[in-house]
DNA sequence: GATCAACTCTGCGATAAACGCAGTGTGCCG
DNA sequence: CGGCACACTGCGTTTATCGCAGAGTTGATC
């Protein structure tokens, strides 16, 4: 439900998410969905065998449950939108409040708490270089318990692909 | 098309997708896709007011040129089903060659190329540790010109979205 | 400035998909 | 055994998608 957690702030689908079963056939569902995310719920039903209305209901579930989202994805540094940087922290006190708080902040996308040389890393979409330095400045080193802040500015996307499969 | 690179391996599309214009009508798309990447175009015609052929037109260009993908996100780590990671390179020699190489590799789900203390930001999507210290091992230390590797184990992603508009 | 080609939009009919709902089968628990 | 919850099916209705022909615009060429 991470995934979701911009979605669903309060983290009050906790529970819903953990029950949701994710067996073969959801499986099915979100692999063919990774590569087209439009895909008919017909068609869908034809390649699993199932009726169209079975695959809606769990689509539906899916998607409501918060395990999967479907959404247009684009690179903005290729459409000249944004100034994008992956931000590695080294932080003390509590990890998941301050990634918590980090999440918060809009120009914030990705947030991960990892092992490591750092304790988490952020990806952040600006506008220009002074969006950038105001976010750093004001709203990521001001959070209490960061320690260091290092900052990687994106050059280019190389590669970005979510069709990982469901293993 | 560097988001769309996985599926333009070739990087034929290049000319193409830098020839799409990307006016009002398409940001105004591609921000009501990101929200929800399976709204109607229907109703995507009726709230932004053009023809529904125009918009499915519009759109299936989008798809097309490789600026926009319309896929299904879930968050690998959540459901139990990959040992995710991001690997920081230091390399010498021809960046991009090194990072089409990488991207080259099917666990490899995002390269970017960035200035700092890395060159390249690689994330991983494994089944277990020994998958991701296959990986490293074999895949990633082995091509030439990685001087330094460092990687960081995925603990919990904290948040994960994509509407980030279009500026 | 007329002509032509390239492009994007509109309108519409035919086809296909999505939706809602009632009904059926199955597993579970008292 | 009976009752309940759950997931699936089948189907009629509504809605959306698709494909195409035609109209309007733009820009280049002669």
């Amino acid at each position: 439900m991470s995934a979701i957690a911009s979605t669903d702030p309060g983290g009050k689908n906790r529970g819903v998410t953990a029950d949701l079963a994710l067996d073969e056939i959801n499986k099915q569902i979100i692999e063919h969905l990774q590569r087209d995310g439009r895909m008919s719920y017909a068609t869908l039903a034809k390649t699993i065998g199932l009726s169209e209305a079975a695959v809606r209901q769990r689509v539906q579930r899916l998607l409501d449950g918060g395990l999967m989202q479907i959404v247009a994805v684009t690179d903005p540094l290729t459409l000249g939108f944004a100034r994008q940087a992956m931000v590695g922290l080294k932080v003390n006190g509590d990890l998941r409040a301050i990634a918590d708080e980090i999440a918060a902040i809009p120009e914030v996308d990705y947030v991960v708490i990892c092992a490591g040389g750092f304790d988490l890393l952020v990806e952040l979409v600006c506008t220009d270089d002074e969006h950038l330095l105001d976010l750093l400045n004001e709203k990521v080193r001001t959070i209490k318990g960061v320690a260091v802040c290092e900052t990687f500015m994106y050059l280019k996307l190389a590669k970005q692909t979510y069709a990982w499969g469901t293993r």
